[in-house]
DNA sequence: TTGTTTGTTCAGCATGAGCCGAACAAACAG
DNA sequence: CTGTTTGTTCGGCTCATGCTGAACAAACAA
């Protein structure tokens, strides 16, 4: 630990990343870890990270598992050989974000969608105006929904650049 | 509580908004309230949402304002006089996600972005390689996190509508 | 071999959120 | 006024999650 004077500086960028990882669903010490390993000068090893973040070493053990399972930081295993893990950041967090929504949301919402979509099915055999009304507003419902995924399908098959760009465009009509 | 046979293929239903509701970050009760408020003929109160949900009343107490809060469900006040409030579902899904956006993740985004700012300008005073580098990756996370937010200031001032076609639009280039 | 370092797993503790029932306040009906 | 209905607030319970320390396994060094 040498004499660092952008230490101060950068102590609050990384508390920033922390709350930022928690609004994101992520745990603290995840947000720490990763800001950490962002500003490191090269990747670390769990010692290392428990050094420098304070957690205990299982700690740091299963927060690096997740984070490597959701692709925010690489293991860059087997390096010089021997049993020593180190970490490195994934930098461009746009991938990571698409990646994790890919994984999860999406999954979510077409299950939700084909729940909607059977419910329309067995309403299609009964009478009545109560049938009716549930037939339009489950109908209603799934097009909201089909519209958001839609929309967020696309989102994931863009980068930020060409979404920006796109919607500009389409603003000076 | 009438015979309904829509009652089983809307129970399928409601469970699935409130796994929704779950995902977005809200309690499954208060999934089940908005599904009770939407499929219901009409307004209804505390003591019908206990009757319809299960829940005790202060959950529902508890629940409904909340949700009134963020713009979800609204209040039916002092229809016909009296005390007793009456909530109405608020149909239009993407509405409140806008409303939602803008008092919290808005204001989130626009703190961290003031944070890179400082940090940003008191590493100006230093010299040196490392300060150099720091810079550099401060710098670089702000401009990702500056793109997320442009983005997301954007999608909040269009309709899931004009932002489909937005983008349909530029993938015809 | 024996000792050291690295990494994982697991039981236990603390904290926070969801939910409940009870107590309370407010409005109305008789 | 007394009793009933509606709505809020609060203490307490339960469960999930983050974190820890200790025990364990695996690789290396002596």
């Amino acid at each position: 630990m040498t004499s660092d004077e952008t230490a101060v500086v950068t102590e609050d960028v990384i508390e920033s990343i922390e709350r930022s990882a928690e609004v994101y669903g992520l745990s603290r010490s995840a947000g720490r870890v990763y800001g950490v390993l962002y500003f490191a000068d090269g990747p670390l090893s769990i010692p290392e990270l428990v050094e420098e973040t304070g957690y205990a070493k299982s700690t740091i053990s299963t927060v690096t598992r997740k984070l490597t399972r959701i692709g925010m930081i690489h293991r860059r295993s087997s390096q010089g050989g021997g049993r020593r893990v180190r970490f490195a950041p994934e930098s461009d967090l746009w991938f990571v974000v698409q990646d994790v929504f890919r994984q999860y949301v999406d999954r979510e919402m077409e299950l939700t969608q084909r729940t909607f979509e059977r419910a329309l099915d067995d309403l299609e055999d009964l009478d009545g105006d109560r049938s009716d009304r549930r037939r339009e507003q489950i109908a209603d419902l799934a097009e909201t929904y089909e519209q958001f995924q839609t929309l967020l399908t696309m989102a994931m098959n863009h980068s930020p650049e060409e979404l920006i760009a796109a919607i500009e465009q389409s603003d000076l009509d």
